[in-house]
RNA sequence: GCGCGCGUGGCGGAAUUGGCAGACGCAACGGCUUUAGGUGCCGUCGCCUUCGGGUGUGGGGGUUCGAGUCCCCCCGUGCGCACCA
C-alpha cells in the first residue's frame, strides 16, 4: 500500500494510545525532474518546484492524513539547507569530505556524475542512459570509514529492519577478509588484496587491471604499443559489456615479470579487463587451479595451472573447473599438510615477519561521491583561491544562495555546472586572505539533503544548528520509519551514515536513525507501477473523488498486507463503500436502541475484537485488523436484528468499532461517534478518544471446541470447558458416536490428546 | 552464474509453537424486498461424489499420531548482486 495511508494508521494507533506523536510531512525538493521541467519552461526551478508542492500538498490533504502540517519542511529553502551546507563543512574539518582526481561514472544525457549506488546495471538510475566513465575532480563523503560500523551496527536492527534490506546493505559493504601481499616488479613494489593468502605457492601469472595507472607504469617499452592498443579497446566498452560474464577472457602480456614474495618465482604480468581498477589494489595474483576467472585466463593464454590445494575434486587443469572449496595444501613448501584456514593464517604470519605482507581487509563499498554538476541542488560551500586553496565559506556566511536570476536555457547541462557560467555568483573574495576567488560550481547530490531531514523536523525553524538538540533528545531516533525498498541501499545507507558522524561529532547520542523499518509496497495498475513515489497520489486521486476518502484508504490498506504491491485492478473500493455506509447504518439503529440490557455474547465479541485489533495493529496486519472490524460489524448487526437487543453492550460495541476504525477511516468514524450522541462539534472527537481496551476476563471462553480426529481425519467436534482434563476429553472422544463409527471395530495404538483443543485416535 | 524470497479457490488474501485449510472481502449464482436497482436483506460458492464420504495449499519424496507450515530434490516466479580477487 501506499506510504501515507500505512504510516497515517500506525500514528493514529500511537495518538489513540497516548502518545505524542510525531507525523512529518515535507519534501525532498532539490534535483533533476525539476531543474530539467525548468529548463522546458523556460522558469527557475523554484517556481516549478514550490507550485508543483502545493499541488501535492492539496492533494495530500484530501487524503486526511495525520501529518503536523506546522512541521512541514522543503529541502530546497534556503533556511534548510544553510544547514546541508553546515553539515558539509563539519564533514570537511574531520576530513570526511574531500576532493580527488578519479575516473567516475558519467551520466551522458543528465551531464552530471553519479555516486557508485545511482548506477543501476550499467544504467542512470534517474534517466536510464548507459553510464560512461569520465577522469574528474569530484568531492566526496568518507562512508567507507564507517563501512565497519555499518556494517557492525545492523545487529541492532535485526528484527525490526527487513531482513532483506540488511542483507543488500551487507552485500553493498562487501566486507573481505584477505592480506595484502607485496610482490615486486623490477624495483618497485606492487601489492595485491587476496581473500586466499594460501594459495600462493599456486600463484603462476600476475594481472593487473588494464585501465589502471599502475599497468601503464609497469608496462616494458617493446609491449607498450600492444598494450596501449589494448587498453583503447577496453576504454571504448560501455560497463554493461564490460560486465557481462560469459565473455572470453582478453588481455596483453606487459613483458615484465613479479617476483612472488613467498618462494621467489618470476610470473608474468598481463594487463587484462577481468580485473577492475577500483577494487583492491588493482592488481592480482592469479591462481588459476582454484579461481574460475584466473582459470578461464590461463586456458586462453596457455598458462601453467598448479594445484596447491587438495579438495578431492578432480584436476581443474583437465576439468577447466577451478576447485574452490577447503582442502589439504600441497606443492607449498612450509605449508604443506595445513587445511585452508591454517595455511590462510600461516601465510600471513610468515608475510608478516618478512615484511612482504599482512592480513587486510578489503570493501566493495567506495566513497561517496557528492558533487553534482547541475543546478538545483544546494551549492557546495568552498571558495577556491589562487593562494589559499580550497577554503571553507565561514559559517557566519551561510547560507551560500542559489542565484535567483537563472532560468530556463541558462541552466542547460554542458558538462559543468551552470553555476560556472554566472560570473557574477562565481567570483567572489576568498575569506582567508581577501583575495579575489572562486565559488565552487557544484551543488551536492540530493541524497545529502536527505540524510538529516528526520532531524530538522524536530526542531524545523531552529535557526542556532541543523537541529535544536533538546528537541532531538526528546524525539529521535525515528521509532517507525516506512518507506519503499528501493532506498535500500542508498538512503538508508547514507542517513545511517549521517547519524553516525553526528553521533561522532557529539551532536546526537544515538548511532542508528531508524529503529524500526516497514517496507510498504506501492499501488500498480494492471501490473504497471502508476505513483513513482510517496506523496504522487494524483491517480487515486481521481478514485477518491468518487468513492470518497475513507473507501479509498480502507480498500489500500485491506488489499493485502502493507509490504505488498496492490494491484488497483484486483480490488474493488466498491465493497469499501458498502462495508462503511454498513457501519453507519449500524450506529444509527444502535443509538435509537434504549434501555441498559447487556448481552455477554456481544460484550465477548467486542472484547476478543479489541484483543485481536490490538495485537494485529502493532504488527502492522492491517489488513487482518480491518478483516476483524468487519466480523465485529457482523456481530453486533445480528445483535441488533436480534430478538432481545442487548442495547447497553451494543453501544459499547460501536463506540469501541468508531475508535478502532478511526485509523483507518477518520471521517466515517467521526460521524458514527456523533450518531452515538457525542458532541462532535463541541470537541468530542472520536479522534481525541482512548483506544478501547478489552476486559481479560471477557476472553475467558466458557467452552471451546475440541476437534476429534481418527487417524488424522476430523470426524467430529466436542463443546468442551478449557479447563478439561486429559483423561476426561480421551474418555470423551472414545465415547464419540461419529469415532466409534469410524474406527469400525479397529483396535487403538494410540491416542494422541491436546486437551483442550484436539484428540486424535490412531487405530492400529 | 551466485544469493535471498515467494507459489493457498475465479480474484485479493486468512490460517500462535506443526493441530478444524480457505477467516474477511471481491466477483459469480439463487431467493426476498423494490416501480426500479451500481440499494438492502437471506442463502450458495475449492474439486469430485452413489450424499456415506473421497480429495485438495506448484510437482515428487521424507520426518511426524498429525505438514500450507519442518527437511531434501525438481518446476515456476519475483527481487538483489553480477568478473569484487
Amino acid at each position: 500500500a501506499e506510504a501515507w495511508g500505512i504510516a497515517d494508521v500506525v500514528a493514529r494507533y500511537w495518538m489513540r494510545r497516548g502518545f505524542d506523536v510525531l507525523h512529518p510531512v515535507g519534501w525532498d525538493s532539490f534535483g533533476l525532474p525539476a531543474e530539467n521541467a525548468a529548463i522546458k519552461r523556460n522558469e527557475h526551478p523554484a517556481t516549478y518546484t514550490y507550485a508543483n508542492i502545493e499541488t501535492q500538498a492539496e492533494s495530500f490533504r484530501r487524503y486526511g492524513v495525520s501529518f503536523d502540517w506546522s512541521r512541514r519542511l522543503h529541502t530546497s529553502d534556503p533556511e534548510y539547507y544553510r544547514w546541508t551546507q553546515w553539515l558539509f563543512l563539519r564533514f570537511m574539518e574531520r576530513g570526511l569530505a574531500y576532493r580527488k582526481n578519479s575516473a567516475v561514472n558519467w551520466c551522458p544525457n543528465d551531464q552530471t556524475v553519479l555516486a557508485n549506488e545511482q548506477v543501476v546495471a550499467g544504467k542512470c538510475e534517474r534517466c536510464g542512459a548507459e553510464v560512461t566513465k569520465r577522469e574528474l575532480t569530484q568531492w566526496y563523503f568518507r562512508i567507507t570509514e564507517y563501512a565497519d560500523r555499518l556494517l557492525d551496527d545492523m545487529k541492532d536492527l535485526e528484527g525490526s529492519w527487513p531482513e532483506r534490506v540488511l542483507l543488500m546493505q551487507k552485500n553493498w559493504i562487501g566486507r573481505s577478509q584477505g592480506a595484502h601481499v607485496d610482490f615486486v616488479v623490477h624495483d618497485s613494489k606492487v601489492t595485491v588484496f587476496t581473500t586466499r593468502p594460501d594459495t600462493l605457492y599456486g600463484a603462476t601469472f600476475f594481472v593487473v587491471a588494464a585501465d589502471a595507472p599502475l599497468a601503464e607504469e609497469l608496462c616494458a617499452p617493446e609491449q607498450r604499443a600492444a598494450f596501449e592498443a589494448y587498453r583503447d579497446e577496453v576504454r571504448k566498452l560501455s560497463d554493461i559489456d564490460r560486465q557481462s560474464t560469459d565473455r572470453p577472457k582478453t588481455g596483453v602480456s606487459l613483458g615484465v615479470t613479479a617476483t612472488n614474495p613467498l618462494n621467489g618465482e618470476e610470473l608474468p604480468v598481463f594487463a587484462a579487463d577481468y580485473v577492475l581498477a577500483h577494487y583492491g589494489t588493482g592488481a592480482i595474483m592469479a591462481v588459476p587451479a582454484h579461481d574460475q576467472r584466473d582459470l578461464d585466463f590461463a586456458r586462453e593464454f596457455g598458462l601453467p595451472v598448479r594445484v596447491v590445494v587438495d579438495t578431492g575434486e578432480p584436476d581443474p587443469a583437465e576439468t577447466g573447473i577451478a576447485t574452490v572449496g577447503d582442502g589439504v595444501l600441497v606443492n607449498s613448501g612450509p605449508l604443506d599438510g595445513l587445511r585452508k584456514d591454517e595455511a590462510i593464517a600461516k601465510t600471513i604470519e610468515i608475510l608478516a615477519e618478512r615484511g612482504t605482507g599482512e592480513g587486510a581487509v578489503n570493501y566493495r563499498l567506495r566513497d561517496w561521491l557528492l558533487s553534482r554538476q547541475r543546478f538545483w541542488g544546494a551549492p557546495i560551500p568552498v571558495v577556491h583561491c589562487g593562494a589559499c586553496g580550497e577554503v571553507a565559506v565561514p559559517d557566519d556566511q551561510l547560507p551560500v544562495l542559489l542565484p535567483a536570476d537563472m532560468k530556463g536555457a541558462d541552466l542547460q547541462p554542458k558538462g559543468q555546472s551552470p553555476l560556472a557560467s554566472n560570473e557574477a555568483w562565481v567570483n567572489t573574495t576568498c575569506p582567508s586572505c581577501g583575495g579575489p576567488a572562486k565559488r565552487d560550481t557544484d551543488t551536492m547530490d540530493t541524497f545529502v539533503d536527505s540524510s538529516w531531514y528526520f532531524l530538522r523536523y524536530c526542531s524545523p525553524s531552529y535557526d542556532e544548528g541543523p537541529f535544536d538538540p533538546a528537541a532531538v533528545r526528546e524525539w529521535m531516533p525515528v521509532a517507525q520509519y516506512v518507506g519503499g525498498v528501493e532506498h535500500a541501499i542508498l538512503h538508508l545507507l547514507y542517513s545511517r551514515f549521517f547519524t553516525k558522524v553526528l553521533h561522532d561529532m557529539g551532536m546526537v547520542d544515538f548511532t542508528e536513525p531508524f529503529s524500526a523499518l516497514l517496507n510498504q509496497g506501492q499501488v500498480i495498475n494492471q501490473g504497471k507501477a502508476m505513483s513513482k513515489s510517496l506523496g504522487n497520489g494524483i491517480d487515486l486521486g481521481q478514485e477518491l473523488s468518487v468513492y470518497g476518502v475513507d473507501a479509498i484508504r480502507l480498500t489500500v490498506v485491506f488489499a493485502g498486507p502493507p509490504e505488498e504491491d496492490i494491484d488497483w485492478a484486483d480490488v474493488s473500493p466498491t465493497g469499501s463503500v458498502k462495508y462503511l455506509a454498513r457501519v453507519a447504518r449500524l450506529a444509527t439503529d444502535v443509538a435509537a436502541l434504549t434501555g441498559d440490557a447487556r448481552d455477554e455474547s456481544i460484550d465477548k465479541a467486542t472484547a476478543r475484537v479489541v484483543d485481536e485489533v490490538t495485537r494485529l495493529t502493532e504488527a502492522h496486519r492491517l489488513n487482518v485488523a480491518i478483516a476483524r472490524l468487519m466480523e465485529l460489524t457482523n456481530a453486533l448487526r445480528k445483535g441488533v436484528d436480534g430478538a432481545a437487543p442487548g442495547a447497553a453492550s451494543l453501544r459499547d460495541g460501536v463506540a469501541a468499532l468508531a475508535v478502532m476504525l478511526s485509523c483507518y477511516a477518520p471521517y466515517t468514524a467521526e460521524e458514527v461517534w456523533s450518531r452515538l450522541g457525542h458532541d462532535v462539534e463541541g470537541g468530542d472527537s472520536v479522534h481525541d478518544s482512548s483506544w478501547p481496551s478489552a476486559d481479560p476476563a471477557l476472553l475467558v471462553e466458557d467452552t471451546v471446541v475440541c476437534v476429534v480426529q481418527v487417524a488424522g481425519k476430523v470426524r467430529d467436534r466436542l463443546e468442551v470447558p478449557p479447563s478439561i482434563g486429559e483423561d476426561e476429553l480421551r474418555s470423551l472422544a472414545l465415547a464419540s458416536d461419529a469415532v466409534v463409527r469410524a474406527l469400525n471395530g479397529a483396535d487403538i495404538r494410540t491416542v494422541i490428546v491436546r486437551a483442550p483443543k484436539l484428540v486424535n485416535v490412531v487405530p492400529v
